[in-house]
DNA sequence: CACCTTTGTAAAGCGTGCTTTACGTTGAGG
DNA sequence: CCTCAACGTAAAGCACGCTTTACAAAGGTG
């Protein structure tokens, strides 16, 4: 599952800490989600999507098989 | 998290069995999400969206605060 | 009645999602 | 040079997502 949350945080001018503020998690959870080291959840993929404002399905990118 | 995994799985005449061998998961996974034992992951939720060719945020309603 | 399908549930077990605390590296600015 | 912000990472710990095996209850069909 690919995502594009760094480019959506760059673009916003936050650090991965003010984006974790927003989200209500900690640095080290967005820091692992940029990298790719986990997904997130269900209820975080639609915390995320709402804030940048856009569809889940345009933020996380299933890798395809 | 609310769903609509069984209206959707109904429509299509499945039973809950059906259902976990076009995802790829357990029949007690199905009737734990279909009864809100616990939400699926964002993979899961990814393939059970497209799998009833809808999008993720018309199949899953995050409860409201 | 006997059987079969469907659904609900439980317990044990494993990996993942997220936390807190903590430390190392890098780059910018005084 | 020193400091500070930002990022990457690690370990311990807890809860959740999903598995397998197993059993019980309800409803239809022979």
């Amino acid at each position: 599952m690919n995502n594009s949350i760094q480019q959506l945080r760059q673009q916003h001018g936050w650090s991965q800490a003010d984006l974790a503020r927003h989200l209500g998690v900690s640095r080290q959870t967005v820091n692992a989600l940029e990298r790719g080291r986990y997904d997130p959840s269900l209820p975080l993929a639609f915390s995320i999507a709402r804030l940048f404002g856009m569809a889940i399905e345009d933020v996380f990118q299933p890798v395809r098989d």
